[in-house]
DNA sequence: ATGAACAAGCGTACTTTGCCGAGG
DNA sequence: ACCTCGGCTTTGTACGCTTGTTCA
């Protein structure tokens, strides 16, 4: 079964790599862009889109052994220990890694002081002070190696951040002992030393934040981190869901069940009053508590099992495989609570303490990734928590003291633990995950947060389990209160910040739901046959007691800050979207939904067979009955997401799917028709989404394959700016008044109901209509004259005006070179009935072209091999000639070598030309004879040449026994 | 806590129909 | 004389979307 789930995984990591490959070629693209010119129109090609569809193209032999290594890691991962959550941080941090490299430098800057304790920020001021002194020693000590001299100021802050974090990085932060990194000490070495730095503002000056907003690379790494982490979490529900099947499971679950609920579940139509006593008695007998230790997800539910506690996971997995074990229809729901969509939610920005999208990416409340580490932390593990909400710390003072004042006793705890405890305290890989996450963006005070954060970590955790198990028994909590005090910086303290907690336990409460804790994440749905006439999927909680409590799901996610934007049932190894039932503002989460193109591909084949599983129990029998479920499913949460009340701001309607303001309608965007009002916001009409039209100028319309009616006015004008206009002549506007550009420099847009297909006049005894200019405008295929091909060939036209053809340039777009733009033509436009004729002669043409272009060639090949050879010649008898020091009869050498150059050169060129390329091309080996050694001029005879047909060389002699060996090719 | 209004950063769509010199 | 080909300041602007801030 993990076998199976890794080949999903590796499977539908493959689309995510194939994305994370298009990513790469992005990247690639943006590089050549820099350096090749624009081509033009064309340019649309290059968009990420276009580019989208080509990758997804068939090719997957394209993928590079980078990506093979990923997806063979997740599926080891898997394999080895079955943690897809592993699974999931594993490959999410490698994104991160990968993308980390050129966000840190950025980001860092504001990452720094924002760790510091925000209320004061004199106090931040110096700790970045002392952060940047630290980042210049590092400098300093780095370049003495390198036995170069440092100018302080040579390095820019960023460049010193990444210096320093890339120091950092090596630092084992569990030791503390590292006084440089501690905030509130001052070494005397920065005291010492004597660098000035300038800080821009005053502190306590108010001054904005700089705004830095994502780049499109982080956007697209974001959203390839949201699409890997939906995918793990898909295959941890499969998993889970798989579990919940397990044969043993079900029997023994069976086995606990009192004789009087069985009877009460006889009946042929279950009900949800049927399932309330059932639901009842699971909920007294099965108890969340906080798991302790990794394991295999069926292990643990076998364990869960035996002892009646589990993880809030487990439970429901109980509960789904109890369903299953009495034959009902039975599904494991659950909350893919994902990494976020948007990248700056990733970031732990102090200043905006968490008052929105202040969440890490492992902070989610998905407990199948982190909940059951920091549950761990919480018996004793020593993990340290992630995105604890900073806000609550401050809120409490008095925590935040005691916490300092158990710093030390907290740290040489600390060192205890790891020498003595290493089992219990080693960190897991998770977690170390996470701390790689977190620590990045921590500055050396975060120690103290963290600290700070353990406490209130701890409090919330405990708060957790009085809410989602009040009935856990009280044992069971002290003891996980006592394990979770050994990672805790003292008992004292611990029970003192009890204390506190039971006088701030109206604030508490707070806090606990701003830690996302105790959100619903896990239940199950069960088909009802005998409610609403038709059957129906009920919602059991059996964890919190809840049936058909759907609608309280997303309050509840809400109150927790728990992201309700996926809800996923699994059911037979598959998987179906079921958020609509839970949703009830779908405008809210749309936007933090990853495109629905996609999820619908990756989702299609898994609701196939949910649906062939949910459908197969034996009281539904035949086909016809199995689709009318799901059809009936499918309209219900159809007809839910198309009947949205109303929201009531205004901002909600900018994008909202269904419903639209005038006020938020851009400027090419037009109410046809304008009605009906379907209500009032703010005073303002509400329109459906539907009747929103895009508007476009006429020859926009135009590229569309589609003209303007006759006597179409246009809907709206919009005025053009004046700098465009101004280069243009003000009479060539004011003559064209039927132009798209009106008169005084204004724009005619117009609707699509206002046009129909274009109509050209169509091509008449083979002349081609062309426009004023004399051509064709080419933009698509619909833009051709009827009777008319497009022959997008180089130099055609050529042919078409040897054969008397008439035909017009084809303009297929404009390219933009030197701030101006010019048309790019390709081909010729004629009449289709020259079609082949043009194609024919071009072909010939285009053939004796080529073979001209051959002979060009070779005859060039030809001269130079000539006049390589001469001068090889001629260098010889140089040689022969001046070697010696001997020089007599310098006329006559001349004479004679003009003579015998002259000889060479008739003969050669009397050859036939393949002759003399097959002999001149070769390595002549020149073998000087000792007989005629001087005043001799080399005379190869053509019928003295002796052949070697085994080695294809050939010797040419000279009568005065020269010889040149050459190779023929 | 929520929403409206505004500001600011970033991405992207839209813009739009040579000129001249070298060389064949 | 004519034709072909390639190089030439690698645009500039406005709008939409998103996010943050302030205020009610």
């Amino acid at each position: 079964m993990l076998l199976y789930d890794a080949v999903l995984i590796s499977s539908l990591a493959i689309s995510f790599i194939d994305h994370y490959h298009y990513k790469l070629q992005l990247i690639q693209a943006s590089f050549f862009r820099q350096y090749q010119p624009p081509l033009g129109h064309r340019r649309k090609n290059n968009h990420p889109q276009n580019d989208m569809k080509t990758r997804n193209q068939p090719n997957r032999n394209t993928q590079t052994t980078g990506e093979d290594d990923v997806i063979r890691e997740i599926g080891h991962d898997t394999k080895a220990n079955g943690a897809l959550a592993n699974t999931s941080q594993d490959g999410v941090s490698k994104f991160l890694k990968h993308s980390g490299s050129r966000r840190r430098g950025l980001k860092k800057q504001d990452d720094y002081p924002s760790n510091c304790d925000s209320a004061d920020k004199l106090k931040g001021n110096e700790k970045q002070v002392k952060a940047d002194k630290y980042a210049q020693s590092v400098l300093e000590v780095k370049d003495s190696k390198n036995s170069s001299p440092l100018n302080p100021n040579d390095g820019s802050p960023q460049q010193v951040r990444s210096e320093l974090e890339d120091l950092m990085a090596d630092i084992d932060w569990e030791d503390g002992s590292n006084p440089n990194l501690n905030c509130d000490n001052n070494h005397p070495d920065y005291i010492n030393n004597n660098i000035t730095i300038e800080l821009d503002s005053l502190p306590g000056t108010a001054k904005r934040k700089p705004i830095r907003r994502a780049s499109a690379e982080e956007k697209v790494v974001a959203e390839l981190v949201h699409r890997a982490h939906l995918l793990c979490l898909i295959a941890r529900g499969r998993l889970i869901d798989s579990a919940c099947n397990d044969p043993l499971i079900q029997a023994a679950l069976l086995s606990l069940v009192p004789a009087y609920l069985l009877k009460l579940l006889e009946a042929p139509n279950l009900t949800m009053n049927a399932l309330t006593s059932l639901v009842n008695w699971f909920h007294k007998n099965f108890h969340v508590k906080i798991s302790s230790g990794e394991r295999s997800f069926q292990l643990g539910l076998a364990r869960a099992l035996e002892t009646h506690e589990g993880t809030p996971e487990e439970v429901a997995a109980l509960s789904v495989a109890l369903f299953r074990a009495l034959n009902f229809s039975a599904r494991f729901v659950s909350i893919l609570d994902a990494a976020s969509l948007k990248p700056d939610a990733d970031k732990w920005d102090d200043t905006s303490q968490g008052r929105k999208s202040d969440k890490g990416i492992f902070d989610s409340s998905t407990i199948m990734v982190t909940r059951s580490n920091e549950a761990s932390t919480s018996s004793g593990k020593h993990t340290a928590p992630v995105g604890v909400d900073k806000k609550i710390a401050s809120r409490t003072p008095t925590k935040a003291s005691s916490q300092r004042k158990n710093k030390k006793s907290g740290q040489s705890q600390r060192k205890n633990e790891k020498s003595g405890q290493s089992q219990t305290i080693s960190r897991d890989t998770d977690s170390l995950i996470v701390d790689q996450l977190t620590e990045k963006n921590m500055d050396p005070s975060s120690k103290g947060s963290k600290r700070k954060a353990d406490i209130e970590f701890e409090m919330q955790m405990e708060m957790a389990l009085s809410a989602t198990a009040a009935q856990a028994s009280e044992c069971h909590l002290d003891n996980d209160v006592k394990s979770s005090s050994i990672g805790s910086p003292g008992l004292s303290s611990f029970k003192r910040l009890k204390k506190i907690e039971i006088v701030e336990s109206q604030e508490m409460s707070t806090a606990v739901g701003s830690r996302k804790t105790g959100a619903p994440l896990y239940w199950a749905e069960v088909y009802c046959s005998g409610e609403n006439s038709t059957g129906k999927w009920v919602h059991v909680d059996a964890v919190n007691a809840i049936i058909d409590g759907e609608h309280k799901v997303e309050a509840a996610a809400a109150a927790c800050k728990t992201n309700l934007r996926y809800v996923v049932a699994f059911a037979g190894q598959g998987a179906k979207d079921v958020t609509r039932r839970y949703c009830a503002k779908w405008y809210k989460i749309a936007s933090h939904r990853v495109n629905s193109t996609w999820w619908d591909a990756v989702l299609l084949p898994l609701k196939e067979l949910e649906a062939r599983a949910t459908e197969g129990t034996s009281k539904v029998s035949n086909n016809e009955k199995r689709e009318e479920r799901t059809y009936l499913e499918d309209m219900e949460l159809e007809t839910k997401a198309l009947t949205e009340p109303l929201p009531t701001n205004q901002q909600a309607y900018k994008n909202h799917h269904l419903y639209a303001l005038e006020r938020w309608l851009t400027k090419y965007q037009i109410l046809h028709p304008k009605g009906p009002v379907l209500g009032f916001c703010s005073g303002h009409s509400v329109y459906p989404r539907a009747c929103v039209q895009m508007l476009h100028t006429k020859e926009r319309w135009m590229r569309e394959g589609l003209q303007l009616k006759v006597n179409e006015l246009p809907v709206k004008v919009l005025k053009r700016s004046i700098k465009v206009n101004k280069g243009k002549v003000p009479e060539a506007d004011e003559d064209d008044e039927n132009d798209c550009i009106g008169p005084g420099g204004t724009i005619d847009l117009y609707g699509k109901w206002q046009t129909e297909p274009l109509c050209l006049p169509s091509a008449e005894n083979g002349i081609v209509p062309k426009n004023d200019r004399g051509q064709v405008d080419v933009w698509s295929e619909k833009c051709l004259p009827p009777g008319t091909v497009h022959l997008g060939f180089p130099r055609i036209f050529a042919i078409a005006k040897k054969l008397e053809i008439d035909y017009a340039p084809a303009m297929v777009g404009f390219e933009f070179r030197n701030g101006r733009s010019f048309p790019v033509y390709n081909g010729i436009v004629v009449c289709s009935e020259f079609k082949n004729t043009i194609l024919e002669a071009y072909a010939e043409e285009e053939e004796r072209r080529g073979a001209e272009e051959r002979r060009r060639n070779e005859a060039q090949a030809l001269s130079r091999w000539y006049q390589l050879l001469s001068s090889i010649v001629t260098r010889q008898r140089l040689n022969n000639r001046y070697a010696e020091g001997t020089s007599s009869q310098p006329s006559n050498d001349i004479q004679k070598t003009n003579d015998s150059s002259h000889h060479h050169t008739s003969e050669d060129i009397h050859k036939p030309i393949s002759d003399q390329v097959n002999e001149d091309v070769g390595q002549p080996a020149i073998v000087p004879s000792p007989l005629y050694e001087e005043d001799h001029e080399h005379v190869f005879l053509t019928n003295d040449n002796g052949s070697d047909a085994e080695s294809s060389t050939r010797t040419k002699r000279c009568r005065c026994g020269f010889s040149i060996e050459v190779e023929e090719l």
